[in-house]
DNA sequence: GTACAATGAGCAAACGTTTACTCATGTTGA
DNA sequence: TCAACATGAGTAAACGTTTGCTCATTGTAC
């Protein structure tokens, strides 16, 4: 005969334990377990902590899986990316998951691969583990889906990736940044500041074009010459600073704004190889912050970080509150970064290094201070 | 009153379609949709055609929460990680993700950061949802989880970590590869091979000195010099080429077999620097192709790919394999990479580029060719 | 002393599947 | 002709929670 009218746990070694035993064990029953421990319900306090204390005793964790059935969320959300590189994602992926493992929520990792069948059997996978939430996340800002998401009955949070209209999005503030970038060389007194960057058709070239523009013309300045177009690559910028710094040219740029960090590694280089001293001569800032380059420089890069670590924690709580059924605005939010002081625009950056002895070809003297800075104005 | 015995679904929009709606539709048990749309059971292949086409018609996917509350299995696997940079870890979970989930297996993407708390923190929650597996990934692999795992019940496969005696774990062959990587060289006529590489205390360093000490053994040559060690990065390949190359010395090696691809850069660069022609008057091989860097060297480098991807699947695989209760021999797998050909040894690689015409310090002979290379044997 | 509200707790249904059993209906073989 | 059996399909329990409802008890006001 049972000790207990509830039925014997006979379960094997690797079967956690459930609520009944912590209800049997306290002599109480499921449903006042339940209640206890998720602080609902009218109850003594007395039995209130002896359900506490017995399901601490028993190690009692809740079945995720259980819960997520009889409730409406699954305590999960689903991510979707198709940055298998993860230069962009993992950073934007790692502080979602932050932000939403301290409220207990969790994140399937998809990877889609730029393959529309692939990333719709994900969405697919997604919607069948009742995911409470998406965040599609990329590695472009004016590329998204490969196709056009139907109404989920989720939230859905686009990432460092294009959204439709009435979607909600996350996104660096590419204007912004180039804006703060600009300034910081307009501070440090430059004003004939270039711009070398990537491809011309991606929206993050132009905004940053016209970040540049736009502070210059804030501190009264024109830009020097025209954009130098690329492909992102640290030859790109070898080659822009070959004709930018040319000895025939009338006149030379005092700094170079370069919308990544390998154009300015290989700007620098070239820079240096010719005799130009960075930052006496020329002043230098990046875009990403990626320390493997930016370290790696000399001198150390002053650089844009985007902040997409905190992108991501950002679209995490945003995400939280989509699920409690708070309201959000829909629309594209472009979020700020910050300045990372190194060495490439002269002072002294976090990551101080013992300076090498170039010869400029300048005669190691700063150039911008010798020389009148004309203003538009 | 109601047109069937079952209940009405009066349920909104966003709620799916369940198994009650296929069967009522096509007149059977919910028992016999189960059963059809699982392809087990006996019964005709009619009523089978029904429901499968009742179940298409309706748009009807299983709940997978429901499914994984009375199956042993919850179709889900988690994965932890403490690379919060992702170099190593997102191959490898991409890796993962792909070869699981042409199996219905979805990865839930744990940041673990190094943070021992944290790590269980993520432990638990895996435990909560019951998942399938654990997979345990990191950047070193000689370094695994911050404390001991105890018996979860699950299977735990450990990618690119260390792991314990009678663990299951899959790293890169780095003697393996370090040996094919100066078998590489030797099969290009190199005979005077230096060694480049990171840390001593890493155990990656110590195996990819016995593969280049292994290799030259096999063939008959003695390594050149002792090993450069440094912290990995562009900086320590320069200095140690500065060194390596130095005029003064008695003799000049070939080649150098370098322990990753920033070394290979900073190498490359300061050969290049001082008139040593790659590949001309030096063979260079990098390790972990992390194009980045592979393919911005003068010329492209020839580099190590560990199959960090491949490595991925082949967990995803065994992890499959263990879920389904196969026996797996328990230990620490060591599986091979690849050479990619791009310039730096020589020959044609895949990335062919316009030969840049830098005038050789050895007068732009191959001095490979011109010297004897002198034997161990 | 009665009516009524507040309190503490339990019953049972529900979530959407899977699956061990049961059962009616042919079908076969002696 | 009847037992034994194969077949196709259904019943109901189970998975571990949460939650709407009910109910006994106690306290309070009239």
């Amino acid at each position: 005969m049972p000790d207990d009218d509830l039925p014997e746990n006979t379960a094997p070694a690797n079967c956690r334990v459930t609520i009944r035993d912590v209800a049997r064990q306290t002599g109480v029953s499921v449903t006042t377990a339940s209640r206890a421990l998720n602080e609902i319900g009218r109850m003594t306090p007395e039995t209130r902590n002896r359900v506490r204390a017995a399901a601490a005793e028993l190690g009692y964790r809740p079945n995720s899986i259980a819960r997520g059935l009889v409730g409406k969320r699954s305590f999960a959300v689903g991510l979707i990316t198709n940055d298998t590189y993860g230069r962009f994602t993992l950073p934007v992926a790692a502080g979602l998951s932050s932000s939403m493992a301290d409220r207990g929520v969790s994140v399937f990792l998809c990877a889609g691969e730029d393959d529309a069948e692939r990333v719709k059997a994900n969405i697919d996978a997604m919607q069948d583990r009742r995911v409470d939430g998406l965040v599609i996340a990329g590695k472009r800002i004016d590329r998204g889906l490969p196709f056009e998401l139907p109404d989920l009955g989720i939230p859905v949070i686009y990432a460092n990736a294009s959204c439709p209209p009435d979607a909600i999005g996350f996104v660096p503030d590419d204007q912004l940044n180039a804006h703060m970038a600009v300034s910081h060389l307009v501070a440090r007194g430059c004003c004939r500041i270039a711009h070398v960057t990537g491809k011309k058709d991606f929206e993050a070239s132009s905004l940053r074009v016209r970040g540049w523009e736009e502070a210059l013309a804030e501190a009264n300045l024109s830009p020097f010459g025209d954009v130098c177009y690329g492909n992102w690559s640290e030859e790109c910028g070898y080659t822009a600073a070959l004709e930018l710094l040319a000895p025939g040219r009338a006149e030379w740029p005092d700094a170079v704004f370069c919308g990544n960090d390998q154009i300015a590694r290989g700007l620098i280089d070239a820079a240096t190889s010719i005799g130009v001293d960075v930052p006496g001569d020329l002043a230098v800032v990046g875009f990403d912050n990626w320390e493997i380059f930016a370290k790696a420089t000399r001198p150390p890069l002053t650089t844009v970080d985007m902040e997409l670590l905190e992108l991501g924690r950002v679209v995490g709580r945003t995400m939280l509150d989509l699920i409690d059924g708070k309201d959000v605005e829909p629309g594209l939010r472009r979020l700020p970064g910050r300045i990372v002081e190194r060495r490439s625009c002269g002072g002294g950056g976090a990551d101080l290094e013992p300076r090498t002895n170039e010869t400029s070809r300048h005669g190691g003297g700063n150039q911008r201070e010798d020389t009148k800075c004309h203003t538009t104005g």
